[in-house]
DNA sequence: TCAATCCGTATC
DNA sequence: ATACGGATTGAC
């Protein structure tokens, strides 16, 4: 059904259908069976929207097959009505559903509603004279020229990755997997529309997803130029509900199968698909803010494996969890050759405390690094912009060494310290334990403190140091697409650097202890994410590109900025969560709610007891009242279906049984790692 | 003896 | 969630 035909017939006199309908009860999340009236046979199709009678309510629902009979040993009550026969519940998308439900501890109609976009009735007429094209195939797979593997040569694996994704044939047997790291200036968006289109030249489909609207708009550029404008579609959530529904139908209905979009493009119905990829997995953009909390990354590595597609997860950076999948042997590593990175990657220098004092006109001193004043003079003095890179407002600094500045970790379980007033002790985020006779594991001081931020006096002082260039600033929600390619101070926050046709002659990156210091375990991870990002816009060091980093040239994320090593750097960074036993090298689960809601939960799951090594840590005081606690479950990788499961069972029988708080269960939680 | 109410269980 | 059924309670 992969051209949104009619269903084969024999389907069509199936008396029965499964339906999953809309109902958050975790408890009632499985299918029920229907009977199908006569005059609905022909329309209430696999993959339709139904209303039907259930628990005495009028609700919705898909139905997800159509059956010769069924277990149920009662009477079936029968299908109200057919809200719409179009197939909008794919088979694949379906099961992909229910096992993003199962991981993350959630509903299948929570997932539904991220999946499947609101039915738009007018669209969907509007839309329907769709004559079936016998023969006449879907857009014609534009030829896999040798220019789609060029630029690929640049990269260890590349040539062969697309080689792999062109040459594969529909059928069992999974596609090639890749962790990519970018090179430096890489025009990224092409090499995904080069992907795309190999997948294509093999009659796949693609789903790709980025973080955001600007990252979106730049692959779109790339796709219209690689695939031209009808061959794919790009979805986000503020489309509009009918545009949203249109290009949602297109796809669906198998008249576009290379997709391009934000987090929810992670459940497209593309037909035959062939690969999946996400950009810049390390941005939390990526986790899904609605319950289940699901992440881009991880759903599109289950869809997967599921459909035994292709898979790359790429971007400048990398994530611990990308490192894992290439350690565990499961993905490739496609990095750039070491002679591309010779020819494209800045110069990357360390700011030591080091200060210089310019003055301008009216004697106002600015205080910067002095390497950093050198090679933002000699950007300007060749015309060319310099990108500053400021930490984004609200940022909250976390408890730290006070001497060596490591973030401060409580010595039981490795959680961030937290301190709940000026004159509390500070207590482990995680375990609650208070630690009061904390020492840096790093240097063996025992005092720590906030990190406060400095960097809006920093900007003001170099606009100063320069009077005579313009200050751009690109901070969201304004932030720019492109700046010219002329003497300018351009300052931008992470992720809102904008483009420049030549790229930026320097690059500062200032307060970099700071960012370090950021609570959580994706401090060091998340800061040099950051740098990739800004310095990859810098030119080559041959023809002047300076990054200027405000750091200790001995911390790990500078050692890796100036060698441009990113997967050497996650790799450090995997080996110290098996150490830790963090995620991705252990399962991490929270409960949130109330007191006693929490520990109800914990007993009636069993999950103590689901898999062996489970560990609780906790319960904290969180909210600002102090009106919820959070437990932790840690259990070693192999365990977390085992503690999903229990998970779920718990949230069931809780809910049967009426208990009045819920609990909040998040698989990995993003904020707290 | 019958109704009103409570609790537990199923929801196709 | 609702809806139903069986047990329980209370008043005639």
């Amino acid at each position: 059904m992969s051209e949104g035909q009619p269903a084969p017939a024999e389907v069509t006199t199936l008396p029965v259908a499964a339906v999953l309908v809309d109902m958050p009860l975790p408890h009632l999340d499985k299918p029920f069976d229907y009977a199908v009236p006569d005059s609905m046979l022909g329309t209430a199709v696999p993959g339709s929207r139904v209303r039907v009678r259930f628990a005495g309510r009028l609700v919705d629902g898909f139905v997800l097959e159509r059956r010769a009979g069924s277990d149920h040993p009662g009477r079936l009550a029968a299908l109200v009505r057919v809200t719409s026969p179009e197939p909008v519940l794919t088979p694949e998308v379906a099961a992909l559903c229910r096992a993003v439900a199962d991981r993350w501890v959630g509903s299948c109609s929570d997932v539904l509603r991220l999946a499947v976009p609101a039915r738009h009735a007018r669209v969907e007429k509007a839309e329907q004279p769709e004559p079936p094209q016998v023969g006449a195939a879907s857009p014609a797979a534009p030829p896999v020229s040798a220019a789609d593997a060029t630029a690929w040569q640049a990269y260890q694996g590349g040539t062969e990755l697309v080689g792999a994704l062109a040459g594969r044939r529909a059928g069992p047997g999974a596609g090639p997997r890749a962790v990519w790291t970018a090179a430096p200036g890489e025009d990224w968006p092409a090499r995904w529309a080069e992907l795309a289109a190999a997948t294509l030249f093999a009659g796949q489909g693609t789903v790709l997803v980025v973080p955001d609207q600007h990252d979106l708009a730049r692959v779109s550029a790339a796709m219209r130029t690689r695939l031209g404008p009808e061959s794919f579609v790009s979805l986000s959530a503020d489309l509009g509900p009918a545009e949203r529904y249109r290009r949602f139908l297109s796809v669906s209905r198998g008249q576009v199968r290379v997709v391009v979009g934000t987090r929810a493009a992670c459940y497209a119905p593309v037909a035959d698909l062939g690969l999946v990829g996400i950009w810049d997995d390390g941005d939390d953009l990526h986790c899904e803010p609605h319950a289940p909390y699901p992440h881009s990354r991880d759903v599109l590595l289950l869809r997967a494996h599921l459909a035994q597609c292709a898979a790359v997860v790429g971007g400048w950076a990398r994530t611990a969890e990308g490192q894992r999948l290439v350690s565990r042997g499961w993905a490739r590593d496609v990095v750039p050759h070491r002679e591309a990175l010779r020819a494209r990657a800045p110069r990357v220098v360390t700011a030591d405390d080091d200060v210089a004092v310019a003055r301008d006109s009216a004697g106002a001193a600015a205080r910067l690094p002095h390497v950093a004043f050198t090679a933002v003079r000699e950007a300007l003095a060749r015309d060319e912009p310099v990108l500053v890179q400021v930490p984004r407002r609200g940022y909250r600094a976390g408890l730290s060494c006070a001497s060596c500045r490591a973030p401060a970790r409580c010595p039981v379980c490795s959680g961030s310290l937290q301190q709940a007033s000026s004159h509390a002790l500070p207590a482990c985020g995680w375990c609650g334990r208070p630690a009061a006779d904390w020492t840096c594991s790093r240097c063996g001081s025992q005092r720590c403190r906030y990190a406060v931020l400095g960097t809006a006096r920093t900007v003001e002082e170099l606009g100063r140091a320069f009077p005579q260039v313009p200050v751009r600033q690109s901070v969201s929600p304004h932030v720019l697409a492109a700046v010219p390619g002329e003497a300018s101070l351009v300052v931008a926050t992470p992720g809102a650097e904008p483009a420049t046709a030549a790229g930026y002659g320097a690059c500062l990156l200032l307060d970099a202890w700071l960012l370090l210091g950021m609570p959580g375990l994706r401090a060091g991870e998340e800061t040099l994410r950051r740098w990739l990002g800004a310095a990859a816009q810098v030119r080559p060091s041959g023809s002047g590109g300076t990054v200027v980093v405000s750091a200790d040239p001995s911390v790990r994320q500078v050692q890796a900025l100036v060698r441009w090593d990113p997967q050497w750097a996650a790799a450090r960074e995997l080996e110290e969560r098996q150490e830790l036993r963090f995620p991705p090298a252990a399962a991490l689960v929270s409960l949130t709610g109330t007191a006693a809601a929490v520990a109800e939960l914990v007993e009636v799951s069993e999950v103590e007891r689901s898999t062996p090594g489970v560990e609780l840590l906790g319960p904290v005081v969180t909210g600002e009242a102090g009106e919820s606690e959070r437990m932790l479950v840690r259990a070693p990788l192999a365990g977390l279906s085992a503690v999903a499961a229990a998970l779920r069972g718990g949230q069931g029988m809780r809910s049967a049984r009426k208990a009045r708080d819920a609990v909040r269960v998040q698989v990995d939680p993003y904020d707290l790692l």
